[in-house]
Formats: structure tokens, sequence, C-alpha cells
DNA sequence: TCTAGGACCTCTAGCCACTAGAGGATCAAG
DNA sequence: CTTGATCCTCTAGTGGCTAGAGGTCCTAGA
């Protein structure tokens, strides 16, 4: 268990330069190097990294991802911040999927009345142009 | 109709350094100015500033409102390429919807499972450990 | 023991679409 | 003629990486 920064990027699916400029911004501390300057990694940093590769795929932001780390490192601390993080999250989410659902909607109806004719009667650019032509509101 | 860029800004939405950062980019063109180099602008440029921020609302990329606008300046072309790039761009948003849908389901699984107890109990730093725990693929 | 080439190092710059701020000039109303 | 809102340019910052230059180290095979 005295892995070059490539091995942990293999075991974590996380990109080399990701991996330093994870430790550049702090996420995960500096490494122990060789007398060659290479980092080598321990079985912990795997885990923190996949911790953070996991939460990254969710969703969260780096910010949040720094204070789920403290909190899973405090283990009889209570969940209730992890939580508020998570709902935060969820609440974004659906926002943004409202917000695409309805970007959906006018997008639909724009192609599907486009005739394949000419720009001047095309209800793309027409619709682009004026968003009175809208149903919805999408101002996100 | 000699507008000043605040003027401009308020009819359209659009902030003022971003229509200043529009015309750095090529988006708008740089319009002409008073004797003391201050921008004014005319009609033609509220409606294209009006349909570069309503592409932007609806998700289009600066490259694709680009070439829209470009579409949009013949008016006898075939509107063909207009289609394609606007069905390219519901076909990420659909991609994105489903995306998001998963997260959605796995972060709400997570909250609903997290006892709101000890950190070391908690469901919510446990599912972010491990890539196990969860239901769907959500590598975006 | 030498050597080849893959993996590693640091550093800077770029991506997207803006946004913020410094430090100064101009404009229009009173 | 003054005031203060608006305008100007320029640089740098945002988030979360990614790319590339130019160099060093490590290790397996000859």
């Amino acid at each position: 268990m005295n892995l070059p920064i490539g091995e942990l990027s293999r075991r974590t699916g996380v990109k080399v330069p990701t991996i330093r400029f994870y430790e550049q911004i702090g996420l995960l501390s500096a490494p122990p190097r060789t007398e060659g300057n290479q980092r080598r990694y321990g079985k912990p940093e795997v885990e923190r990294l996949n911790f953070i590769r996991h939460s990254r795929e969710l969703g969260f932001e780096v910010e949040d991802i720094r204070e789920l780390l403290e909190m899973a490192a405090s283990p009889q601390a209570s969940c209730h911040q992890a939580d508020s993080i998570a709902r935060n999250h969820l609440t974004e989410i659906d926002r943004r999927i409202a917000s695409l659902t309805a970007l959906r909607g006018e997008l639909t109806r724009m192609v599907e009345e486009c005739g394949h004719g000419r720009i001047c009667d095309c209800r793309i650019i027409e619709v682009l142009a004026d968003h009175g032509e809208c149903v919805t509101e999408h101002t996100h």
C-alpha cells in the first residue's frame, strides 16, 4: 500500500491532474514523497478520494464536500448538518429539473412547429427572437 | 433611438458588463460612439440582444447562438441547420434531465434513510463513502 | 550496468460565460 | 459650474477542472 499517483487514479477513477488539483485546494492533504519527490498514497487516501468522487458524481460542490468530509471525521457528532447539506442540494436539483423541464417544453414546441422550410418561416428563429412566443417563464 | 449602454441593458435585461463582454467576443458588433467615447445603440441592437438573451435563457451555448444569428440574417436560406442545432440541444437537455432525475432518486433515498442521529449511523455519509450502496449509475 | 520509455514533477494558461472592482472620464440636470 | 449617476478600460476572479511545456524519476529488460 504505497501507491503512486497513477495507481491511486486507477483505483478511484479520478484523473491524475485532478488529484493534484484536489491537493492544491486542500481537499486532500499532501501525502509523503519518495526521495525523488514523487507522491505515495495509502489506504485512507483511497477511501477519502472515493468519498470525494462519489460526492461530486452526486453533484455536491467542493465546499459542501469539504464540510461532509469534516463531519465524516467526527463520527460522534450529530448528523444534522450533513442532513441539511443534502436537503439543500436536493432542493437545488429539483429546481434544476423543473427549469430544464420547462426548457424542454419550449424547445420541443419550437422543433415540432418548424416546417423545415426557409429561415424566414422558421419557428425556431422566430421564437428565439421573441420571448412573448413562449408558454413558460424560463429565466434561470 | 440613440441609447446608452445602461438603457440597452434595461430594455433587454442583459447586464452592462455582459453587453460589453458580448461585444468583445464578437456576438455584438461594436456600435458607434459619442465624442466622449461612449457607446450608442439603435433598434437593431435591441433586437439582436433580445435574441441572444432569449437563446441563452433557453440554454443555447454562445457558439450555437453565433450560428443562429447568422442564419437569422439570411432569411431565404434553409432552416435545416437551425433545426439541427435545436434538436441537438434538446437531446442534451433530455440527457441532463435523466441524469438529474437519477441523482434525485439517490439523494432522496439518502435523506429519507437518515435517522438524524450521530454521524457514525448516518446513511448520508455512509452512502457517499460507498457507491456500491447506490441503485443507479450516476456518472455524468 | 546501461538504457528506454512510461510515469512522475512543477508551472502556466485555458475552458465557459460571465462578474467584480479599481481608477478614471463623461454626461445631463439643476 | 457642480454634482452624482453613468460611462470607460483594464485586470483578475469564479468553479472545477484540463492541457501542455519542459523537465526528472523509476523500473524492467538487454
